[in-house]
DNA sequence: CAGGCTGCAT
């Protein structure tokens, strides 16, 4: 899209027969810049977005500056910063004797945004075009590229150059070599550079901090941010953040309220791993304190309710923001759809899908299609489900549990238990949640032989053991099926030790089945599991109720009132 | 004379 731009723009201003940009290069020999070229700089200064960038890119042509090596690196360095690598090249493809800091620009704009491969070509294309050899500035963006892909070996050989060129010593350099090593968890090679370095920056200071704290050690980076003659935002952020990944969360708040200054960052590092430890008044707290908000702060508290089933709470947040006219990136979008799976509102869930398809994001992305496929299973929309599923080039065990899901929801086993033997036909290998997927499946559709069957073949085949969860869903199998003793049996032979669901399920079972005798045992060992559950104190008196047993009906709601335990109203979906 | 580089959340 760039690309064609550029040539409908080149055609525009120029005749077929002579190169574009030939009278501009005789008018620019002179590189200092006139005053209608300032102009154009002052617009390149305050440039915000990708569509001015083409618009000013125009008026660049229209001039003829498109040579002009100042506001080429101007222009490379804001396609860097809009992340449009190809538009990069592609202008820079039309600069007829690009300088090193052309070059330099070009290399930093992939070297964030292309895969590694392609910047290291780049840099090799550099070393034999370019009218000078690599100098300070090429490396620290080469070597980035390198620890964004902890690529070692490519990154040792950059090393390796940066030596002959005698290079090592600058704090940029360094610095980036100290990152690299990091990233590549050699913290030794790292320490060794750090104390090598002769003039260091907080840079310096705060990568080496980092490099102790990905491999996990807290004490040494500790021991290193306390010892830094400098600290700013990142230094703090860093630190913090290493807190939060090995779960002190404490330590992470005190350093949080010590810090001089906080940002965005610092405001989304805590929130995020308040949310992550389910501690979602402290995170909302530390929302609700956060003055300036980015996408990653919405995110973090969106997901945040969406990841520990307050999908309510969830919509309310992304309500908040979509009100205020902010665009929703992808992992927002996943939150939302998550929250809306769980939800399960047909209504909600065709107003996000036809939200993001209409949005410019990218759904292709496998976790944005793996999110959008399990919300429509989950809230009906089976077609949709489907056909988003088939368009998918490679098919995922999440995604195939999606659709099971939903089909296991919706009262469709049999579709369920065919997907799973296409899955197999695949020659995807099902994980223990694959099972548990298709055993309730198998369960709600009444499929008692099948899952039977699958209940082996996942010990046999796939030697997985069998977890609560598994029992769990077996017991609920044959209870429905109103094979009580079976299942009472199966929950008496589990090695691991029945949940609350597994009896649950067999009370149930009771119930439907109207077994008073195995009910009442159920019933006493699950008040001792559950005592605090009401809906077992209320099963096991519906059991007697249909049995017309009043008197016992009676003792149970006593009982309840004794242990001061109410129900809770329109809760009794088991 | 100008212009290019490194470290923190996804």
């Amino acid at each position: 899209m760039p690309l064609l731009f550029l040539r409908s723009a080149l055609c525009a201003s120029s005749s077929a027969a002579s190169p574009p940009f030939a009278a501009a290069n005789v008018a620019n020999n002179s590189s200092s810049l006139s005053s209608s070229d300032l102009s154009v700089a002052a617009l390149l200064s305050s440039c915000r977005s990708l569509r001015s960038l083409e618009k000013i890119h125009a008026r660049i042509i229209r001039k003829g500056l498109e040579q002009h090596p100042v506001l080429a690196t101007r222009f490379l360095s804001l396609c860097a910063a809009f992340a449009a690598s190809a538009y990069a090249s592609a202008a820079f493809d039309r600069i007829s004797a690009p300088n090193l800091i052309i070059w330099n620009s070009l290399l930093a704009a992939h070297a964030r945004h292309s895969p590694l491969s392609t910047t290291v070509a780049l840099f090799n294309l550099l070393r034999r075009r370019s009218p000078l050899p690599p100098d300070a500035f090429t490396f620290p963006s080469l070597l980035s590229s390198c620890s964004q892909s902890a690529a070692f070996a490519v990154g040792s050989s950059v090393h390796a150059t940066i030596l002959r060129c005698g290079l090592e010593s600058d704090v940029y350099v360094g610095t980036s070599l100290i990152d690299f090593y990091g990233k590549c968890h050699d913290v030794g090679s790292a320490r060794k550079l750090f104390d090598s370095l002769l003039h260091r920056n907080e840079v310096s200071w705060t990568a080496m901090v980092v490099c102790y704290l990905s491999s996990g050690e807290l004490a040494p980076a500790r021991s290193l941010f306390a010892e830094m003659p400098q600290k700013n935002v990142v230094t703090w952020n860093a630190m913090i953040d290493g807190y939060v990944k090995s779960g002190d969360l404490v330590s992470a708040r005190e350093l949080f309220d010590e810090m001089p200054k906080r940002n965005t960052v610092s405001y989304t590092t805590l929130i995020d791993g308040y949310a992550k430890a389910g501690d979602l008044a402290s995170a909302r707290f530390l929302f609700e304190q956060s003055t300036e908000r980015d996408v990653f702060t919405w995110s973090a508290m969106i997901s945040g309710y969406a990841q520990n089933g307050r999908p309510g709470d969830a919509l309310k947040i992304f309500l908040e923001m979509y009100n205020k006219n902010i665009k929703p990136d992808e992992f927002i979008v996943v939150g939302l759809m998550s929250a809306c799976s769980q939800l399960g509102s047909l209504i909600l869930a065709k107003w996000v899908d036809s939200y993001v398809r209409t949005s410019s994001l990218d759904i292709s992305k496998t976790h944005v299609l793996a999110a959008l496929i399990d919300m429509n299973a989950k809230c009906g929309n089976m077609e949709r489900a489907c056909s988003l599923f088939e368009s998918m080039p490679t098919k995922d065990l999440i995604t195939y549990c999606s659709l099971m899901q939903g089909y296991s929801i919706h009262g469709a086993g049999e579709k369920a238990v065919k997907l799973f033997c296409r899955m197999l036909k695949e020659e995807l290998v099902p994980d223990h949640v694959s099972f548990t997927v298709l055993l309730t499946a198998c369960s709600h559709a009444g499929l008692v032989e099948e899952g039977k069957k699958y209940f082996e073949l996942m010990k046999n085949a796939y030697s997985i053991v069998p977890s609560a969860d598994h029992y769990a869903c077996m017991v609920d199998l044959l209870g429905r099926a109103g094979r009580l003793a079976e299942a009472y049996d199966l929950i008496k032979s589990m090695p691991v030790e029945p949940h609350a669901g597994a009896w649950g399920a067999l009370l149930g079972a009771c119930k439907i089945h109207g077994d008073i005798a195995l009910g009442e045992t159920i019933a006493k060992r699950l008040f001792e599991v559950e005592p605090t559950n009401a809906g077992n104190y209320v099963l096991l008196s519906n059991i007697y109720a249909v049995k017309d047993r009043w008197a016992d009906v009676w003792e149970v709601r006593s009982m309840m009132r004794r242990k001061g335990i109410r129900k809770v109203p329109g809760c009794t979906w088991i």
